[in-house]
DNA sequence: AGGACGCCCTGTTCGC
DNA sequence: TGCGAACAGGGCGTCC
């Protein structure tokens, strides 16, 4: 599923192969991946420009069209990425991987020199649609800082900022932080060894200090692994997302709970409520 | 105001 | 074996 890391690798995708070649069509092949916007709206709106920039925000995806056009934005739900096809034939995806089934293309753009940019998203959790600035977008869509932009001092006024709220829904709140989702948030709580239902105003600052450092570690080498999770250090507790899964560092049996709506991993011997 | 919850969607896995 | 139920899960709308 794309998080942050995930649409950070999309975005390098876009810049290698996307970006300052005319767009001749834009293809909507299931127009309700569409948000805020129409076919024909999206097409007269891209056709006939390029992409000149890609820039991301926690798990969305921002392409600047043409010098002074709108932007196309997209989020890539729970299953979403991206392909560079020519002639039909797949060159490459978002994850590298060339052998990867190119079905549930939901919008495709195709460029003047032949290649197309394709958009896909199975279970259509996803979107994809126009914006006209990044500012509006971030402010419409009530993004707070991305979680590989902010500092430590903000970091901690945001989190202290909902001291009443539990530790793992409040990092997965994008208006908090943007970028954090399911996996990354029970990865930094174990790497840090903090129950995902800790009360904010029950951590002490050297497990905040702690949560800061892992939040920017899991992300970035999750980046420098191109997403590639089994690139990721063994003792991550992600390897272990699967029934009956044992804790890399103590052995104990991960328990499974549902926290804030979403399913947790965690550790409930190193990870004590 | 803000937290809890249900729903959107579809391919895969599970259970009877 | 076969088919329906349950599951996965980010984000948004609704309710209290």
């Amino acid at each position: 599923m794309p998080e942050l890391p995930e649409v950070e690798v999309f975005r390098h995708f876009v810049e290698e192969y996307a970006l300052n070649k005319n767009v001749t069509a834009v293809e909507i092949l299931k127009p309700k991946i569409l948000q805020k916007t129409t076919p024909d709206a999206l097409k007269s709106a891209v056709e006939g420009h390029p992409f000149i920039r890609a820039e991301r925000r926690g798990k969305h995806l921002l392409l600047e069209v043409g010098k002074k056009g709108p932007w196309v934005f997209m989020h890539f739900g729970l299953t979403g990425y991206l392909s560079w096809t020519k002639n039909g034939q797949t060159l490459v995806n978002a994850y590298g991987d060339p052998d990867r089934p190119e079905d549930h293309v939901r919008v495709r753009f195709d460029f003047a020199d032949g290649s197309e940019l394709n958009f896909h998203e199975m279970r259509m959790f996803g979107k994809l649609g126009l914006a006209d600035s990044l500012e509006e977008y971030v402010s419409r869509n009530k993004l707070g800082p991305d979680a590989l932009a902010v500092d430590e001092k903000t970091f901690h006024e945001r989190l202290l900022a909902k001291a009443k709220g539990q530790i793992k829904p409040v990092l997965m709140d994008q208006a908090v932080f943007a970028g954090i989702g399911n996996v990354y948030a029970d990865e930094m709580l174990y790497q840090c060894r903090v129950h995902p239902e800790k009360r904010i105003s029950e951590i002490d600052p050297k497990t905040l200090k702690c949560l800061y450092q892992q939040m920017v570690e899991v992300l970035q080498k999750t980046v420098d692994c191109n997403a590639d999770r089994t690139c990721l250090p063994k003792g991550y507790l992600l390897h272990t997302r699967h029934k009956n899964a044992q804790c890399p560092r103590d052995g104990e049996k991960i328990h499974i709970k549902e926290v804030g709506g979403r399913t947790t991993y965690f550790c409930p011997k190193c990870q004590e409520e």
